[in-house]
DNA sequence: CATGAATGAGACTTCATTCAT
DNA sequence: TATGAATGAAGTCTCATTCAT
């Protein structure tokens, strides 16, 4: 499903007539409400009632935007996704090497589940589950692999394979950090080894991953939607 | 543990009489029912209604071998973990270089992915669950990484790190297996560069990944499920 | 325990063992509570959980019997259907004249409303839902209206046609009675306009439709299931 | 909420005229919907929702024709009514011979039933719930009742009961029709029965029953409100 | 120990009705 | 008036757990 990362200001399928905006409103506070329940308890756990009570919202108000738990979790996934695609592309924005940009990509994921652990719990729980979600993590690693091949830095047997080690690595350790494991250059330590994964010779794979994080241009709504904790 | 009613034939290794016999029985049917079920539908699914019906049991015996629900879960992520650790063992036996037998451990791992995805579908979705199945798998990786780090093959910062990277990227590549990925030579690609990110060099990496696997010295009743454990 | 695949040692489609007579005593709770609702508030109205109630059973009790609400009501059809047989069998015991069989049932079952508003308003209620209810009615119907073709005092077109007469003719008319309407003989009343349609003589059909009705040989238990008020 | 039946018609002949005129096609539009519901899935299901989608109309707007789904159940009974006295009056129109006119009547509508199965399975529907309904209906009926006592042909005990008898009998076959029952003749039998029933003899009831419907007077827009399909 | 009916908390889902825009 | 989001009571249904036999 492409879904482009633009909420569709003109969209043709949705609506986004004039003073409507109350639903828009009320179906980013079952969202955000999903978000603090998945960091909680795992998106495997999410009941519907609780989500209404979690939204502060009436119970039969949830089945006006969701008629199914499946159809949360594609929501949310689709919601972490565009948030992601902000992040990443802010982030490794001007950055042309594909190793490069692959280390920015797992160390900014790695330094934001430090910073919000609560995050990185739904972003792991819901990754399980929202096919959407992955795929669009899958098209900005699959891009910095193609490029990085290109460049002659990697070097690797079936771009399928790298990809999902890539990903799997980089969630493995974000799951570690979230059960309070803490190790001093973590995001480093973990980029380093996955670009030696991907055929990076041993120098430049220690001096990429160590390379200072570029400060994404960090506009001021970012991260807007999930940093509050529960309301109440 | 102590059942007055029972014969108790004085102090003997032979008193696994029919008594206990016919009690391990029903304890491991519940547990085989359990992963049939796990592989089917996910261990989040698991209802105890359909676990008795699975096993051709009535719903009230289950509650004489596990207390609650979450017994249920914990006792079949051991009997997994148990499972894991003959498979392991058994395959890297009389290997001694810690490479190898990460090398080894890896590609066992994918190799039986291929051949019985209800088996990897089941593992899976338990190792969300039970944490002493984690630590199970964790017990074998650390140490080869550590066999192989004093050896000289290995070279990596930090062995936590280091462990969470082998066995999620493991993980990570079954997964893909049971979503119906086929490649050629799967296991020895992802030991390839699972041996690349532990600081193995690029040659010897890719001839230990492609070692001819051992054939394990095959039990009789090896793979049967096991774990006659009585219950605590 | 023996475990036999065998559940039923002898009854032929139902279950019958020996201590277990407590499954049919709460059957039995629920179809009677289902009566008394019924009579009270249509079979429309059914509610599971009132159900529930009413049976003084928990709510989900209801489902080891029945899955849907039409499953109530069929059961419900089928019980009242037995109870009828067997009073119109006892009733018209031993009259062999087709014209005066029918003038028996009509009558019979216009005593009863009279008699026992709540069984009437039960039975109109339900017949308009339970299939296997209206077909064991036609029984009946169907027998005596062929017996009476063939002794030739019936005269009629079409014999389905005549089936539905007679029986929504007294459906009407127990609707009538149920309603408040009080007229005097008129059970006999309805049975001679029924004769009538039915081809029957003038004279014929009023001296029939006058005969005193046989009194039933009066078994103890008879009407034992529905003719208690509400238990509370 | 002022709810009268005509606001102000003060300011301006054309905001009177054309509001009116949409008010009434609201109206008309809810009706008709909620016929086509119940034609369908019968009275007892009609779902104020369902219904304001089926009139193409928001929700909300239900409330401000129908203060609560009883009013609503209620309107359709006695739009039903109107619709039925037409139609009866139209067809019996000319004709004086009580007997005849019952005749008339019955068999029109189970050749309308015949003719228009979710005609008449809504009637069928309907007649269940709402009184008024049942009145009209009666009142036509009584009143041929007296004509032909009055005339000598018939001859019953009790008008209640006669009228009782009538209407049931004819309902009846009609639902005999929905459920897909086909006679040859069916009307002509069913008439003559009834006749039968209400005391004509053998010969005339046979006769009468027979006699060609007349034609009615077709105005244009008879039938008009039930017989469109779903609009979209 | 095995059985399975009963329980009841809790989740799911619908829908008549209200109300701000 | 029309709209449609929100409400919440009421009903449906599941399932872990208990208990008498």
């Amino acid at each position: 499903m492409a879904r482009p990362a633009t909420p569709a200001p003109a969209a043709g399928g949705e609506e986004l007539t004039r003073g409507h905006k109350k639903k828009a409103r009320t179906r980013q506070q079952l969202l955000d409400a999903a978000l603090r329940i998945y960091a909680r308890k795992g998106a495997g756990e999410l009941a519907l009632n609780e989500l209404a009570e979690e939204a502060s919202v009436s119970n039969g108000t949830v089945y006006n935007y969701f008629r199914t738990r499946e159809e949360v979790l594609e929501a949310v996934g689709i919601e972490l996704a565009v948030q992601l695609s902000h992040q990443i592309a802010m982030v490794s924005e001007g950055v042309s090497l594909g190793a490069q940009r692959t280390a920015i990509g797992v160390r900014t994921f790695l330094r934001r589940a430090s910073a919000d652990p609560e995050w990185a719990s739904a972003l792991l729980s819901v990754v399980r589950y929202a096919e959407g979600m992955r795929s669009a993590l899958a098209t900005y690693v699959r891009g910095d692999l193609q490029v990085g091949l290109e460049q002659g830095d990697f070097r690797f047997a079936h771009e399928g394979v790298a990809m999902t080690l890539v990903v799997s690595a980089t969630m493995g350790a974000m799951a570690a950090i979230v059960d309070g494991e803490t190790v001093e250059g973590h995001d480093s330590i973990v980029a380093e080894m996955v670009l030696l994964a991907l055929g990076v010779t041993t120098t430049k794979a220690r001096q990429i991953a160590r390379l200072p994080l570029p400060v994404p241009a960090e506009s001021p709504d970012d991260g807007r939607k999930m940093s509050r904790g529960p309301r109440k």
